[in-house]
DNA sequence: ATGTTGAGGCGTGGAGGCTA
DNA sequence: TAGCCTCCACGCCTCAACAT
């Protein structure tokens, strides 16, 4: 859609000068950004489109439906563009359809879904003035005196966690694994220390070995989960995937926020310690599954456990494969039977007080295995978030040969690493009992 | 942002047992 | 034997944890 676009490149004065311009413009029907400031809220409004009465603004959101959220933030702005004698008909809320099945040919129509929102936001806007008078007044006083809870991360993470970390417990009883409503119940009795919690409280055994082992200090390990590993057949496959997934689908036959593989590493160990490092990697830029699937194929052979960590990750995206791949759909099917997760084996046999209630492969690795760490990456990629920035950077039209190598080796090196953890951890739970 | 899986709490309903 | 209580299994729901 044809509109005006409000810029911010002279600074929000000439923004706002500009808007009103462009209001007052009757060949302007649509604004992008157009900016407005009543009091001390300064705001941009994504879109505003002409209407018979007044405007209809549309706030644009890259999540896959209305959140509870979305309400205030459209409120301020409606209060604010009011505020400025701006006549308002209606708002909307603008966000991605992740039933859009993208067809390859550059149609994407049908990717945005629409839902008005004007009842909602009439409902708090009469609020909005008093709203507006309090924050300001929080962010010009003290620092809040509120402990910590469910609001640091909901809905969004907020910033200043490990600020705020430093002053609270070491060990809060937030990190109970699946614990929100015994945490709940233990600061209301004004128990914020999991090495404070009385002894026969907890009733899952998952937190009862946290409660245990953060009081000891002393890591526990169930005999249990060697013995599982030991009875494993050869050879061993270590693998792990890399994935990217577009808010705007990039290839036929995808769709919004789907996580297409576009790289795999695998480790293998066969009975005669012999092993082989094996692996794929497609930064061209095409769709990248159908080699990724007959390459994993080849890898993979058809006898031995598949070691993975959480295995619903690596086996939704293989059922995909076998959908998208009719052709390969038994032979990648077959690989799904074989997969072993070691997460589970962990969760249920191991913590360590480092873990602080998490058994993230980033969390039990330092705890098992300290001597690797992904520090030691040189390159641009720490983590699977870095990974798909990084696989994005590679595939765009202006990485230049040299980039796309950089990162390609930082992105093989990274995946490496994250199954060669996986082989240490296994290799620490066979040896716990003869070292540590 | 996604999807999958599992934990834990709560309500429901059937089985079994007690009493009048 | 009718009526009522208790207990436990099971299903449903919500939330959290894990991967990317």
């Amino acid at each position: 859609m044809d509109g005006t676009l409000i810029s911010m490149d002279n600074g929000p004065l000439q923004a706002i000068e500009d808007t009103k311009k462009a209001i007052a413009d009757t060949n302007v029907n649509v604004i992008y950004e157009a900016s407005f400031k009543y009091g001390e809220v300064f705001i941009r409004a994504d879109i505003l489109e002409r209407g018979n009465q007044g405007w209809f603004l549309t706030e644009v959101k890259s999540s896959t439906e209305c959140k509870d959220q979305h309400i205030p933030d459209v409120a301020i702005q409606t209060w604010v563009i009011k505020m400025c004698g701006v006549e308002l008909e209606g708002e909307y809320l603008q966000f991605i359809n992740n039933e859009f099945m993208y067809q390859g040919d550059g149609n994407f129509m049908g990717l945005f879904a629409w839902q008005d929102i004007t009842a909602s936001v009439s409902g708090i806007i009469e609020d909005m003035a008093g709203k507006k008078d309090l924050f300001i007044r929080m962010l010009d006083g003290d620092l809040p005196q509120i402990k910590m809870g469910s609001q640091c991360k909901k809905p969004y993470k907020c910033d200043y966690i490990d600020y705020c970390k430093q002053s609270g417990p070491k060990y809060p009883v937030s990190i109970l694994p699946n614990g929100w409503r015994a945490a709940q119940k233990l600061q209301d009795q004004g128990i914020d220390d999991v090495r404070d919690i009385p002894n026969g409280f907890l009733t899952s055994e998952k937190q009862k070995r946290v409660r245990e082992v953060t009081i000891s200090g002393k890591p526990h390990l169930d005999p249990e989960a060697t013995s599982i590993l030991k009875k494993l057949g050869w050879p061993r496959y270590y693998l792990d995937f890399e994935t990217i997934g577009f808010a705007v689908p990039h290839w036929k036959k995808t769709r919004p926020y789907m996580q297409v593989p576009f790289q795999w590493s695998c480790h293998i160990y066969h009975k005669n310690d012999h092993s082989d490092h094996k692996e794929f990697l497609d930064i061209t830029g095409n769709d990248p599954r159908r080699e990724f699937a007959e390459s994993l194929i080849a890898c993979c052979g058809d006898e031995g456990p598949i070691i993975v960590y959480n295995e619903s990750f690596e086996k939704s995206r293989i059922r995909e494969l076998a959908e998208a791949f009719p052709d390969l759909s038994d032979e990648l099917l077959a690989l799904n039977a074989r997969v072993f997760d070691l997460l589970k084996i962990m969760q249920k046999h191991y913590y360590h007080p480092s873990m602080m209630g998490s058994w993230s492969i980033k969390s039990v690795l330092p705890a098992l295995v300290p001597e690797l760490t992904y520090s030691t990456l040189v390159g641009s990629v720490h983590d699977g978030s870095e990974a798909q920035v990084a696989y994005y950077d590679a595939i765009s039209s202006d990485a230049d040969l040299r980039v796309r190598q950089k990162i390609s080796s930082s992105l093989l090196e990274y995946c490496k690493l994250d199954t060669l953890a996986m082989v240490k951890i296994a290799d620490a739970l066979h040896n716990y009992q003869s070292g540590h």
